[in-house]
DNA sequence: TATCAATATTGTGATAATCATATATTCCGA
DNA sequence: TCGGAATATATGATTATCACAATATTGATA
């Protein structure tokens, strides 16, 4: 198991999760998961500046979890693919479960606090 | 949906996610899934240093992702939620479907052979 | 209690991620 | 072809993560 291939085998699902580690990149999917969306709508939706919507998009789409698709000036981007609502459903799951990291969630609940 | 309170449930999961982003920890609750294991066997099986490895349960541990318990002086760890199980196979099926970021995965390959 | 084995924690320097601002690009219509 | 709207990319400052080494803790046993 101290296989190279193994090992890079994980690297790579790693790298697919760090796709997910990100608040606004997770709000992204949930949207997009019900739909198709511009950047436009997305950002509108999100309530966050344009480019900040364009480089987390940038993020999914270099890690093929979204598709752009031109359509004039405007963009609509999709998930690529429709297992990920299972994925998130899972991780849904396990959230209701027991909240995960209940010691991690307070000090984010706190942090988010102290920015207003 | 610029509500305070969906923006801190994405942040949790981003938090979740964010305990799976990493090669080694993905590595370890692959192996926890087949059943308990002690620090000392993840290390063996995993073939990296000791504090390596309990770094990384602790940060698995503060996500409550994995649960230790102690017996003597060896603590054996066990996955908490058997979900993770279903969430990792959904992970998995994205993977084979159409690999996942394969401009990002051919970076990493090329990387990870540099290091030798 | 001294010691050893198993595990955990802490400090540190290097690398990578993130946000915000500014600037490009692309496409359409006047 | 010029201007404006929708997206994208570049850049710099800040913060988070990581690997590694050193050290600390804990528990069993002599």
């Amino acid at each position: 198991m101290g296989d190279a291939r193994a090992g890079q085998l994980r690297a790579f699902k790693a790298e697919f999760f760090k796709a997910l580690a990100h608040p606004l990149r997770i709000g992204i999917l949930e949207l997009l998961l019900e739909g198709e969306r511009s950047v436009y709508e997305l950002q509108q939706l999100l309530d966050v500046d344009q480019p900040i919507v364009s480089q987390q998009l940038a993020i999914l789409r270099a890690k093929n979890v979204v598709e752009p698709r031109k359509e004039g000036t405007t963009v609509r981007y999709a998930v690529r693919d429709r297992a990920l609502g299972v994925l998130l459903g899972a991780a849904r799951k396990i959230f209701n479960n027991h909240l995960v990291g209940t010691q991690t969630m307070l000090r984010e609940l706190t942090r988010e606090r102290r920015k207003r």
